[in-house]
DNA sequence: TATTGTTATACTCTATAACTATA
DNA sequence: TATAGTTATAGAGTATAACAATA
């Protein structure tokens, strides 16, 4: 059986990764944010907010941790909790006038950034890589599904 | 001036890199190890060893968190610090043999747990997708030193 | 003077599990 | 019984800076 070699993608995958979040990181750390914090408000930026679940679920962050995350945020007055109308046992999260400001402030300006370092890759590239990254994610999470259907 | 869209393209790197962290994690925690120290035990595999600086330049953990990872490694019996002939302030970190020993026995293992993702998706995109994230990754490497020149 | 690695500090994230209050 | 979120705990990574030994 023969095997297409998949290393060195993985490492590029690796590589570029850290690059994006190296790169990325120079400008989150200039607004006294962590990586965590930024994503969540840009999670909930241009939203009415989101249960504790869902942003979990968005932002990959355990709820355990989300609450240390939130509480944080909370502290920094960006976001407030909201108790759910419909639900009495869950929690909606959404930016407070603060967190709005701060993210209409920030956010052109981390599009910006990132789009230095975009100027010089062809776009035809740019929409290949889109694709082939999206195939990989599946064939990883397929992947992962099987193994925890088996065990 | 028209922008090609590359939000997209970086939701796709994200979704991508995390799906793989989160399958090779499956594997890495049956190991008993972190990601971190994993990274390590892979790095040095195969190696005579590397001083500090050049293993911390590798794995991309900043000095100050490389000696306590290593030192967890070395409580753990898998890695030792070697006095350098050459260079009295530095210190040359290798796999026991019983690291040694992990490695071979773990990194088959490794390499045929990611092959599972790998069986399909078509030779020729991996190879495409390989070349494309080398070039998105130099292009965010030269714009953060673009950054840095500047500042 | 500059560099290698250690130490110390304070913070943040992670994983896990027990707990509460609602459903 | 199950679910949403909180709390508690222990461990681990991060950033930063001061420091000792050596170059």
């Amino acid at each position: 059986m023969t095997t297409t070699p998949f290393l060195p993608t993985l490492r590029e995958l690796t590589s570029a990764y850290q690059a994006f979040e190296a790169y990325s990181a120079v400008h989150i750390r200039t607004l006294d944010l962590t990586p965590a914090q930024f994503d969540i408000i840009a999670t909930l930026g241009n939203t009415p907010g989101m249960p504790f679940k869902e942003l979990g679920e968005k932002t990959l962050i355990t709820k355990g941790t989300l609450t240390g995350v939130v509480d944080r945020l909370t502290d920094k007055k960006l976001v407030q909790r909201v108790a759910s109308l419909s639900d009495g046992r869950s929690q909606t999260v959404q930016l407070t006038p603060q967190g709005v400001a701060l993210f209409e402030r920030i956010f052109p300006d981390h599009l910006a950034h990132l789009q230095r370092a975009f100027v010089e890759l062809p776009p035809d590239e740019l929409v290949n890589l889109e694709k082939s990254l999206h195939h990989l994610r599946e064939a990883l999470v397929s992947a992962r599904n099987n193994i925890k259907a088996t065990s």
